[in-house]
DNA sequence: ATACTAAATTGTAATAATAACAAAAAAGAA
DNA sequence: TTCTTTTTTGTTATTATTACAATTTAGTAT
């Protein structure tokens, strides 16, 4: 069940906690870039002693491990995607839903910009969504 | 003095104010991506009725307007950006520096991502600039 | 120039995300 | 099993931003 999860912590000399099993398989399996609150607020259902600070600390630790990555792209608060590889990101200003876009990056690769050095590249587009989009005009057409 | 950021708000039939000016004005005169309480504790000195809260209303209708941007680059504060036009940015690790990073993008102008709307197009790199490098080698060689 | 009205500004209070901290608990090594 | 270090927990503090109501002001009409 968690063997993966704690293979992951193992590789990184992480310890293997409950709290980071968990934050991980939430991550796992809801690849919907979500914040602390919603990985907070669903984990405290089936473990209430979980802390909120715990959450923020196991997320902060995976992410110096670059098990996770944090996107800012909410401009609020910062969402979570355990696929660490990168990859451009799209959220919706109707919905909020926010959505991998694979694309190939000429500057994605990149270690230096500029003469800085590149330690990490977040791309993000903002706008209306696919599903928002036909929403918006099955509604003037209907009504 | 004054007179091309009252043009600005003119052409977008905005009401010229003083705060709308010193905003822009400041913006004009400061390309290094400022915080809110940036261009409020600075512009405070020479007016001070100026309200915080008048700044995060300026900024916005500025940005609704499309007269400026605003960057989620640092994760926990907007900063902004009288530069509309399309250009990627570089945010240091180490001394917090926002930088422009002018390179071509091939997906900066595309209207359409994945079927998505695109409205914004931000492109974030973080790592260490190229001033902060050479501090750190410097020390190192010294001593 | 004056009066009017909608919009903007101001100050304060509320909210929300995150960080700091100390005590209790737990992981992993000995 | 014992010990030490790290993690978790709960609480409090901080910071960025928003909400709101009262006051002021810009721009227009008179
Ligand atoms: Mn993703
Ligand atoms: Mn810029
Ligand atoms: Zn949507
Ligand atoms: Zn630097």
């Amino acid at each position: 069940m968690y063997e993966k999860y704690v293979k992951i912590l193992k590789d990184h000399t992480l310890k293997i906690t409950s709290p980071r099993l968990e934050v991980l398989k939430y991550l796992d399996e809801h690849h919907t870039h979500p914040n602390v609150e919603e990985i907070y607020s669903s984990l405290k259902k089936t473990h209430p002693s979980l802390s909120r600070t715990t959450v923020y600390n196991s997320l902060e630790i995976l992410k110096k491990n670059r098990i996770v990555q944090s996107l800012a792209i909410s401009g609020s608060e910062l969402r979570y995607d355990i696929d660490e590889r990168l990859h451009h990101h799209f959220i919706c200003n109707r919905c909020g839903a926010i959505l991998d876009i694979s694309i190939a990056c000429p500057n994605m690769d990149k270690t230096l910009q500029g003469g800085h050095r590149v330690e990490e590249v977040q791309g993000y587009f903002k706008g209306i969504c696919k599903k928002c989009q036909t929403k918006e005009k099955g509604r003037s057409n209907n009504g």
